[in-house]
DNA sequence: CAGTGGTCTAGACCACCTT
DNA sequence: AGGTGGTCTAGACCACTGT
């Protein structure tokens, strides 16, 4: 096996085109996997033995192994090697008719958790305060959750309500929803704004992805039948197993 | 300013918590930032001289600085410098009706130039064959361009299409639908799948940003009235400037 | 030409996992 | 205990940008 491996890196890595180092090298690995020299949840060797064999030094391995992991093809565990990322699948949810998580779920056969790392009463922000239309005085309350199904995390929810809708945070065991309904608060309609960004260091390590990895950055605001806002959630789902899906009437767009 | 700084860097940076050197650098970079010692577009100190007043070395100092350039805080000029990034005026797109690209950046006052960087018949993928249904023989049209509003580039989009639908495509100057409207192949519906993804160096070059930096991944098949597939294309949008917009009917979801 | 970021090296120590 | 990835250093040269 190391000796395939040869052929892509101390051949490869030189030999291949022009540009830095590092780049070639990086190219090298990605040949050797869409080559299948290297499986998935096969290991690397060593960075030390990596530099070895592309004669470059282990700072240069580093920067491209780096560059593999961020792109999702290459995982480190400290201590223990560098490995070829194992195929995710990936899970749907659809944008035009909001279903629920877990109802989305279970429909594909795939158990859902929760992981609670926060539920309480706090003092708002001032975006809260705005967005929720929060009266002077008056407590936030956040449910922040670990959403995962078939115990791997898929996303992050960070809820923000009223504190008069939900005076008890902590008690909040299943849906939100459900909650909210028992209050005659449910909401009817809910306006949601999809972007990407990078997950900060403590998310990542949440939902067991490598530092810098990229999420889609979902914010939602839910509405009553009044037109009141009920609800502020924001959330993180990691890229490498979300999609989300929209049906799009095409009017008079003239694309 | 460098003597504001040095209470951020050299006291901060030593001071700031634990954990490894960069990291309380990147906090402390940050920390200015925040605190507004440095104002967006200011530049920074050279990496030589941060290294010096925070007292770690220049490869520490880099690795601080690349995190903060890959979130979006940085901004680096080779030969120049680094400096603190301009906010970018982020834009939104419906996802419940697709309005135009064009019509969509006129809306919000904004000149709207497209840059092709390819237009031409090829040999078929796999993939183009089946998304597309061509037939044996078939070639398809792709059409690849640069995206841009006031002069920011801010997506890529390349397209697929049946070579009989489109048989010019280095024909093609304005909107593709018009030119589909032209021959009678007006899509009258579509499918959006959203994801996201790190760019790789020749996207982010294009769309002058950081390698390595998030972008919106949009795929979208569209639809004629009898059902057959028309187009099929995969966009990348920058993260940093571009927001899907949807609004949901809750039915009977439980949250 | 001087200054900036971009690449690269050889070697060191630490933190962690495995056995 | 030995091997792995994680951090860090001091110094070098290259590529690019400005004057």
């Amino acid at each position: 096996m190391t000796e395939a491996l040869r052929q892509f890196l101390s051949g490869g890595a030189a030999a291949r085109g022009g540009g830095p180092l590092y780049l070639r090298l990086r190219r090298s690995i990605e040949s050797a996997v869409e080559a299948g020299v290297l499986g998935p949840g096969d290991a690397l060797p060593s960075e030390r033995d990596l530099a070895d064999l592309a004669d470059v030094s282990r700072v240069t391995v580093r920067k491209a192994v780096r560059d593999l992991v961020a792109h999702g093809l290459l995982k480190r565990r400290q201590g223990s090697g560098t490995f070829v990322a194992l195929p995710v699948e990936r899970v749907e949810q659809s944008l035009s008719v909001l279903t629920s998580f877990t109802e989305d779920m279970a429909r594909r056969g795939l158990a859902v958790r929760s992981e609670f790392f926060d539920r309480g009463l706090y003092e708002p922000t001032s975006e809260e305060t705005m967005t929720l239309g929060l009266s002077a005085g008056e407590k936030v309350a956040r449910i922040g959750r670990l959403r995962m199904a078939n115990g791997n995390p898929l996303a992050i929810e960070r809820a923000s309500l009223s504190g008069r809708m939900l005076p008890h945070p902590e008690e909040l065991d299943g849906s939100l929803y459900e909650a909210l309904d028992k209050v005659g608060a449910r909401p009817v309609r809910a306006i949601q704004r999809i972007s990407a960004a990078l997950l900060d260091d403590s998310d990542a390590a949440r939902l067991g992805v490598s530092s810098g990895a990229p999420s889609l950055v979902i914010e939602r605001i839910s509405y009553l039948a009044s037109g009141k806002v009920v609800e502020f959630t924001r959330s993180r789902y990691r890229a490498d197993a979300y999609d989300f899906v929209a049906e799009l009437r095409l009017a008079e767009s003239h694309l």
